[in-house]
DNA sequence: TGGGCGAATGTAATCGTTTTCACAACCGCC
DNA sequence: GGCGGTTGTGAAAACGATTACATTCGCCCA
């Protein structure tokens, strides 16, 4: 079923069939009626392979993330996916499971699949990794406030922001005893979140502690594991911060284990506000951040650059912010000591 | 960075550097080194799109789920994404999000591609796209025990062994009063989950109540709904099985909800396994159903079919088994009365 | 009347590979 | 020394679209 035939059957030259489908105003509307009617009796679709190897142009975009399994990426592809296919581009997914080997590999893919940009969510992203995607003029985004240099555009998100409202939060219920889990502080978005923790204390001129903040890695295991750290150094916070949400639900099963009811003896708060955050047990009190304004931000970036429209680009400066959702796992500070825990 | 630059550079014919890269046994070793040196040097990759127009072979796979927000889907694809790239494939996802007009544009885009094979994990699909891929000869696999006909591969589950082995568990902790909430039952996976536990009710001579039985859709919202109609129907269940995990979450909620407390008023068992089932408050009793193993068959049942290797599909009839992995959500049965419903 | 113009269409080059086929070189054997 | 059989290589024809350029045609105005 080749353009040939359409061709044939239309009584025109396959130019015009290609006219027709790609640039129909310089095809006179009977012909094109013709052609278009031949189209569909042959249920006729262009090789999209010989199609884009002529006209340079693959309609492909790459979105490159760290752990599809993180619940808060499907949310983000989803979003990525929908606006892209309204564009008519065709997404292009690569897991990096944290490993920057299989990094380098997923931009390797990409260029061979000749993607047209490149929307990344992930930290291992060696500067060389970079420089190959900058040197074949393929068009970046960031979603993780990374790296910045030319050709290179970032979706900036105002996470101090809901830090703050979460701190507001746990201070006017009483709170002072705070602790906070960061993310893996090679990632520049958990770095910002840690420092926004920390700027807040000292704002409320509250002494940092440091047996009160933990590194840790975005999962559920490793919440659990620097709570139950954080419990065992014997200086129990009376409230708990999270740097993501499935961190926050490790916790909440530290605190558990540990013999602690949420939120009368530990308050938590998580961050993204994923979908299941709803319905953890107490549900969980975040700070949301969306993923589909997170997504579509990302594409418009991508597009701007495609299209070297530098003027629509400004408009992407645009900053997302993020809000405290107030649900169920926080409440004032209990005035006796909590209860010893237990080992 | 054409394969002619490299051909020249090494001193041969474009005809020989093509074949080191794919075919290196008909070219002297001592060439093929030039040419690789030469490769290199230029940091050469050949270009995909022209590759495979003229091969024929796209080397793509398709993988359509439902929804990918969904937390048992990116396990699976991620599942499949590692054995496909070992292989040498690209894969190309698409959620449909349970709309059949999405769907039709996810096959399409799929022919378009010109996927080798694709492998289908939802219910949106129609006969005519299937008869589609089929009239293109591109091989199929469904991951739901869906729909069988000629050039259609199915990935079989005994979904009864776990169903069977949860029934077995409650019964033998007295309980005798057991709810059931399925999946779609446009799902053939979910008719055969309910099938199932039907089966066992009868097996063990317990009179079904159809109080007890509710259709439900796979998602929390659902499963929370699903669960509070059985509750306000007059008739709670002392134990309750979910079809899937995130309606099995949905269920507790509505239980807590309702005042009731997991397991002591209720016991309730999901089915899959995701990662956070270990993490919910209580740890979730559930029926595990390995995705990467559900991934491996898939992918191997289109590389059989990819490669005509008749003699190996054999082998994949072996049949994924299912298995109750016991956490906290059940206990025995209380003999009281269960408190008054919270309204 | 004829030349210029614009609109619609056709011709053919092009994209970067793979792959067929032919050819050359070499080997061993009769 | 000629001949069949390997082996390794190169020239050129695909693959299926897009698009620059050429052509045709009708129309208008000088």
């Amino acid at each position: 079923m080749k353009i040939q035939e359409v061709a044939r059957r239309a009584r025109v030259s396959t130019a015009t069939v290609s006219r027709t489908i790609n640039n129909p105003s310089v095809v006179d509307p009977k012909t094109a009626k013709r052609v278009w009617k031949a189209i569909e009796e042959l249920r006729y679709y262009p090789n999209t392979q010989a199609r884009s190897l002529v006209s340079g142009r693959s309609r492909i975009l790459g979105l490159i993330v760290s752990d599809i399994t993180n619940p808060f990426f499907p949310e983000v592809i989803k979003g990525f996916e929908d606006v892209a296919i309204q564009n008519g581009y065709e997404i292009l997914v690569s897991s990096t499971n944290y490993d920057s080997g299989r990094m380098a590999l997923c931009v390797r893919r990409m260029l061979e699949r000749k993607v047209e940009g490149v929307a990344i969510m992930t930290s291992e992203m060696d500067d060389h990794l970079i420089d190959q995607l900058a040197h074949r003029n393929v068009p970046m985004v960031f979603l993780d406030v990374g790296v910045t240099g030319e050709g290179v555009d970032n979706v900036r998100v105002d996470y101090a922001m809901g830090i703050n409202e979460a701190m507001e939060h746990l201070l006017s219920l009483g709170h002072r005893r705070i602790g906070f889990i960061s993310g893996p502080l090679t990632l520049k978005s958990a770095r910002i979140r840690r420092l926004a923790f920390l700027r807040s204390l000292r704002a409320h001129r509250i002494d940092q502690d440091k047996r009160l903040v933990e590194e840790s890695d975005h999962t559920v295991d490793g919440g659990l594991l620097a709570m139950t750290r954080m419990l065992e150094s014997g200086c129990a916070p009376t409230a708990l911060l999270a740097s993501n949400d499935l961190t926050a639900i490790g916790v909440m099963r530290a605190a558990r284990r540990a013999g602690l009811w949420v939120p009368q003896d530990v308050s938590i708060v998580g961050f993204d506000d994923i979908r299941l955050a709803e319905f953890t047990e107490p549900p969980l009190t975040t700070v949301r951040l969306s993923r589909t304004e997170l997504a579509e931000r990302a594409f418009h970036a991508l597009a701007a650059g495609l299209d070297g429209q530098r003027d629509q680009r400004r408009k992407q400066d645009l900053i997302l912010e993020t809000h405290l959702v107030i649900r169920e796992t926080t409440c004032p500070v209990r005035k006796s000591d909590p209860p010893a825990l237990r080992r």
